[in-house]
DNA sequence: TTTGCCAGAGTGAGTGCTTACTCACGACCA
DNA sequence: TGGTCGTGAGTAAGCACTCACTCTGGCAAA
């Protein structure tokens, strides 16, 4: 097997690993087990476990295709809802997506809030830096429709906070058993996308018209920046 | 000294310790430092280091004083008002709070979300047992006075947004370098206040009208369960 | 084609150190 | 004098990391 191969191998089962432990709690023989190769192996490859773990948090930082998508619509009330509702669908779809890509970045993000911030500080000015501006933007053409009442002078903060509210709501769903059960389950991603478009600013004319409409299956995806 | 005394001091040091480096990066030679003993000691108060874990949690789960007062309001926008304010405010708080007991609250509470998520489920079934039925009745009250649009069926789930919403903000201030700086800090509380009043179907004048007053310095407190 | 060689993939039994946990023994006090 | 608070030097297991070694495939010389 070549180099690169092995490392790619090494570095999707440590980031398995690193996401479920933590990293105090991986050691680096559950890695190369995992892996499926000796520890001596594995320390061909990465010199210390902490570069191990570097590596995978640098490597969360980039790419993110399918998002661009989104970012690609013209500002209008109609995108400002189907960014939220892409972003409602995408994190409440964490704990159940099977290949588990996406419950790891949440883990790994969560971790470090625990830990120094960085990887978190990283990714959260990655991801206010692709939608912010286009949050922004249709934020202010909703307002202008008169979709939207004008609200506070930092419509950034709004967007922190509707992301706040989703990606808490998937950290409370990775566990087996869900930290907490909301009631009826089945109009959830309704309710959120309704909170967070009332905290908004939308007025609910607005929000009605356009929650109701079907939305594209395109835009259910991203907001983590990569997608699954 | 009694041996009751030195189990709580072995507590608090433990609590310390676990909240910061979480269960696999605590070692109980540094608890046993942390509360000036030999290990020997601790091992005599507590019988393995998963039961001085479990027992910090349990602990966690008991107790709410300062909790009550709020509790005991009459239903009414201000109570509601008066309810969400102290909550954006004690997590505002969380970061720059001396003693650090509440964001060691959110630490283990957080880790929690990454383990088995029991700890945290726990905690969240006396959260809303607790703040819940007040949150509802006073969500009522203000459907009935007018100053609420009725929205959903399950208004327990707008409380758990708001409290997603504003225990996620508390996370990312977590970390010395905070992961997020949020525009105009000055005006912070404030703007996630009208966001969630906002959220959870409040009208913009009745927002305005009870934000625009002071509100008594002795609601600015709990909502973990058990205040500092 | 065969032979000899070698770079690098891969191993597994080590290394010393740290870990959770124990135990024999002193210090203090009713 | 017995109980219990407290210690510090253990122990075995587990940790990150190393090293001497084998195996394999490709390639140039014979």
């Amino acid at each position: 097997m070549t180099s690169d191969l092995r490392r790619e191998l090494i570095l999707s089962a440590a980031k398995r690993c690193f996401a479920r432990n933590g990293f105090a709690g991986t050691t680096t023989k559950s890695v190369a087990a995992a892996a499926s190769i000796s520890e001596g192996l594995l320390f061909k490859h990465f010199p210390t476990k902490s570069a191990l773990y570097a590596e995978i948090l640098a490597e969360e930082c980039e790419a993110d295709p399918a998002l661009n998508k989104l970012l690609g619509l013209a500002p209008s009330t109609e995108t400002l809802v189907v960014l939220v509702r892409g972003m409602v669908g995408h994190f409440l779809q964490v704990s159940h997506a099977p290949d588990q890509e996406e419950a790891q970045r949440l883990r790994l993000m969560t971790n470090s809030h625990l830990d120094d911030g960085e990887f978190a500080r990283l990714l959260y000015e990655k991801i206010g830096g692709l939608i912010g501006p286009a949050f922004i933007a249709s934020l202010e053409q909703a307002i202008a429709a008169g979709d939207a009442s004008p609200v506070g002078r930092e419509p950034l903060n709004l967007f922190w906070f509707a992301h706040h509210t989703v990606l808490m709501m998937a950290l409370t769903q990775l566990p087996a058993v869900p930290c907490l059960t909301y009631a009826e389950a089945a109009g959830l991603e309704r309710q959120a996308c309704e909170f967070i478009l009332r905290g908004i600013g939308l007025t609910e004319p607005a929000i009605a018209a356009h929650l109701d409409r079907e939305v594209s299956p395109d835009f259910g995806l991203p907001v983590t920046a990569e997608s699954a």
